[in-house]
DNA sequence: ACATCACTTAAGCGTGTGCTTTACTAAAGC
DNA sequence: GCTTTAGTAAAGCACACGCTTAAGTGATGT
């Protein structure tokens, strides 16, 4: 098991691009090959791959190979990390909002 | 007004380091100042203000000057947009599955 | 058997990132 | 007025990133 603190390091690195998250919105229709990935961009194959290999170093996608084609599924543990450590400190910070306008409300 | 899905680019790129994550957290206990955020840390207070600056360049942040000292503060609604990122995916996702689930029951 | 398809690996290349040090500015304290 | 404090700007440096091309490998189709 991956430690979950240092792992969000690569979970948001791998959804800072662009390319990356249009694939992680691809697998979300379900699962998916790398080629199929592919279409959408110029790029070569071989980047392609890099990108995939980003995103399961990552955790946010599983892969396995079923003959000569790798199939890519989303991994909703690893997303679901990612929005509650965004969540958490954004509901921390609104919650000390609504208590200083409380205090402020008073006087 | 910068452009909100290119923008996320930079969100989760701000959020890929862990000293920026840091810096987000300490925030959520309120408003800060840049030489504040730096006391956690080894580095240069050069350095933190770069990073204060990946912050404020992603809009996670908004500063404004008082005197010689800079005070950082949280936005959330940058926090907001890269939640809801997430979350949208990640549901999809768990829709799907959930009505594959049906479809497999059925049989 | 042979060709094709779907990756896969490795090397290389230009750019970006995360620091550093040095030198500077301007507000606050005495 | 002089010093300290808090931040800022600029240059440089090692390494990581996002690509490329070229050369594989192994499964599939005919």
């Amino acid at each position: 098991m991956l430690n979950q603190l240092d792992d969000l390091d690569a979970v948001f690195h791998a959804l800072a691009d662009p390319t990356r998250r249009a694939m992680v919105e691809r697998m979300t229709a379900g699962p998916t090959s790398v080629s199929e990935l592919a279409r959408p961009f110029q790029m070569s194959l071989a980047a392609v791959l890099q990108h995939v290999q980003v995103l399961e170093a990552s955790g946010l996608v599983r892969t396995r190979k079923q003959g000569r084609v790798r199939i890519c599924r989303i991994e909703p543990r690893a997303l679901r990390r990612a929005e509650q450590w965004i969540q958490e400190r954004r509901t921390t910070w609104e919650q000390r909002l609504d208590r200083l306008g409380e205090v402020l409300g008073e006087e």
